[in-house]
DNA sequence: CACTGTAGTAATCGACTGATAACATGTCAA
DNA sequence: TTGACATGTTATCAGTCGATTACTACAGTG
């Protein structure tokens, strides 16, 4: 949770009261939160403005639509990434990839924000969202290859590993660590130091978002 | 689409009436094409009824719940995938990744197949259904690992270039191509032979699953 | 203090959807 | 033919969910 969302969540315990720009920040965390724990269409309004801690019908009228506040937090998921991408560039160039890598999983540590980057990639069907998703794919292929000035072959390699921990993380694969054979090596072959990163950030039962 | 399917079909065309089997195997098809166009929570069973010219509630009754029929499309996708790999194993151990590779392209021609192995992996979340996405992800790996006997490295690439051609393909990249600079380039860098493949089979406006 | 805009809720609605129940129709063996 | 089972459908319900409406309360300003 980023410094600036904590001062909000306690300037909300404080007074009950809040700007509506601060309260959109809260339930846009939230919201990303609710959205990585599930599809786009298997959570409600209603679970979100829970977890925000205002009414349901609050969270619809300061986003207009679900679709709407969806469409803004797949968009700022990406600009997210793109922030700690920009972040990781200076250095020695012959680290850049390992940089560049930490800082996807370094992600994990906001809730939801990687879980929905992953799912936006499956939301190419849907128009509006699609594209909102397309152009936040787009822009990050865009940053690798021109900012980060990765010739096309690492490129590749590099989305690639990226999406294996989309699906990794998608798929809980932790919840089978220790217990499944498969999921045990799949784990400790891959990814074995992002281990305990991924494992510390699934979601608790009292917290199931 | 499986000479199967198509028999079936056809003595659907015939007579009005089928075997419960080949009811089943045939609201399969559909169903599984009709999941790969939408999430699992996006998709109603009227729209797979009609996808397969069969009313609503025959749906429900022919697989209990919703859920179920999902999980069922999902294993018979890993099976089929499953299958593919068997078939592409045997012949010279140099062209076998290409061979695998294309084994999983070539899922593409039945339609669903490849977009709800992607979209399972997004799954995980859900107790029931997430199991069955990590065993037969589980299942593939193990495949990869022991019976087509790459070493860790290439094992880890591999699915890591499958799981970029399904962000690939979840995203409806395809759509952009021509028009969006960086799905143009994205598309022409990684998949340059594939193109053709994957732009053919996307869901047409008269066929909208 | 009164006024005004902003933050927020309670109540409720209409549409959708998975599931159920009751009924209909076809097929096949004795 | 007739009974019995398998293959389906129509009608309908109960729950859910996003959205709307109408209302409330608070904070700052003149």
């Amino acid at each position: 949770m980023t410094p600036e969302v904590a001062d909000v969540l306690e300037s909300a315990a404080q007074s009950g009261r809040m700007s509506a720009a601060d309260r959109r920040e809260q339930i846009l965390a939230a919201a990303t939160a609710v959205f990585g724990s599930k599809t786009y269409v298997g959570t409600t309004t209603d679970e979100i403005a829970r977890a925000a801690g205002v009414s349901q019908p609050y969270v619809v009228r300061l986003f207009g639509t679900k679709q709407k506040l969806y469409i803004e937090v797949i968009r700022r998921a990406y600009d997210r990434l793109l922030d700690e991408f920009r972040r990781a560039l200076p250095g020695p160039p012959e680290g850049l990839d390992k940089r560049l890598g930490a800082a996807y999983t370094g992600l994990l540590a906001e809730r939801g924000m990687l879980p929905v980057i992953a799912g936006s990639t499956q939301m190419g069907g849907e128009p509006e969202i699609g594209q909102v998703a397309r152009d936040g794919f787009g822009a990050l292929w865009h940053f690798i290859r021109v900012e980060a000035g990765f010739p096309t072959e690492e490129t590749r390699t590099f989305f690639a590993i990226g999406m294996l921990i989309n699906a990794v993380v998608g798929l809980r694969l932790t919840d089978d660590y220790g217990t499944g054979v498969n999921a045990t090596e799949v784990l400790d072959e891959c990814f074995p130091d992002a281990i305990e990163k991924v494992r510390a950030l699934l979601p608790t039962a009292d917290e199931p978002w």
